[in-house]
DNA sequence: CTTGAAATCACATGGGA
DNA sequence: TCCCATGTGATTTCAAG
């Protein structure tokens, strides 16, 4: 269940984690390869999936969503099948989504605009999944989504 | 604080949280526009802070770092200065840190190659920020950093 | 915002260690 | 298999209106 990476791809990997748009230029530079050799690595990361994505990262503030939260999640009905992450995925507001191990099920990390856009969030989770909720408000993020310790 | 976004500023940020490699000239035809049109507002975008970066998601149990986990803190001594988040900067494991209301301080998120990371991992964050944890390990991610619900 | 032109880049192909 | 060199068309970027 995957190889550890190549010195080589994992360089690559972690330039595009710190920059996403990095040019394959200037990728080559810095891992000391041709353009090419740089060009069929990069696809190989992504069709391995190594590389799930590529995304910008938005100012929750600015972009109307200034409300953030965590979400715990205890089924109402302990016996139910697990289907839970299926059930959340169509809500938007839901970014991430952890089973976790401990008192509850899940934690949610969830965006909204508005105390009132949480509260409408909520009871559309707790409807489509069958769960109570335990909600942590974040106050704000000193940091978040730093490049990974490679 | 933050004028809410003009709709077609919205359609580009919208577009590169999605795919943070979208060329300006796939922007372009999106949203209308021409090309160095889409080019002036994307680095504005950028310079007012709408856009924060670009990053390439990766596959944690590929890179090495299949163990992920939310570690909630509480300061040893109430009385001390919040500078958590300074005590906290220079690990590199600690991806986002979330300043929360609720039974404890400030919520992170890391990740590490193994438990035995994990365990040192909590002794540095102890040991920087004078703090107790409380662990909740992460058994499996249903979904992750999806694109913002603009 | 647009046009427009120059610099740079993406990416496919073919060939060599 | 992995790498590199090269060519062509696409893209980025900047200056000017």
């Amino acid at each position: 269940m995957s190889v550890p990476l190549e010195p080589t791809d994992q360089a690559i990997a972690r330039e595009l984690n710190a920059n996403g748009r990095t040019s394959f230029t200037d990728l080559a530079e810095r891992v000391g390869l041709s353009v090419s050799a740089v060009h069929q690595r990069v696809r190989r990361l992504e069709q391995r999936g190594v590389i799930k994505g590529y995304t910008a990262r938005l100012d929750g503030e600015q972009i109307g969503l200034p409300l953030t939260a965590l979400i715990s999640l205890t089924p109402n009905d302990p016996a139910a099948p697990d289907d839970y992450p299926q059930r959340l995925e169509h809500i938007r507001e839901i970014e991430s989504c952890y089973s976790v191990a401990g008192d509850e099920s899940y934690v949610l990390l969830v965006r909204v605009p508005s105390p009132a856009g949480l509260e409408d969030l909520l009871r559309r989770i707790r409807e489509s999944a069958k769960v109570s909720t335990r909600t942590t408000v974040v106050l704000s993020t000193p940091f978040e989504g730093r490049p990974a310790a490679l």
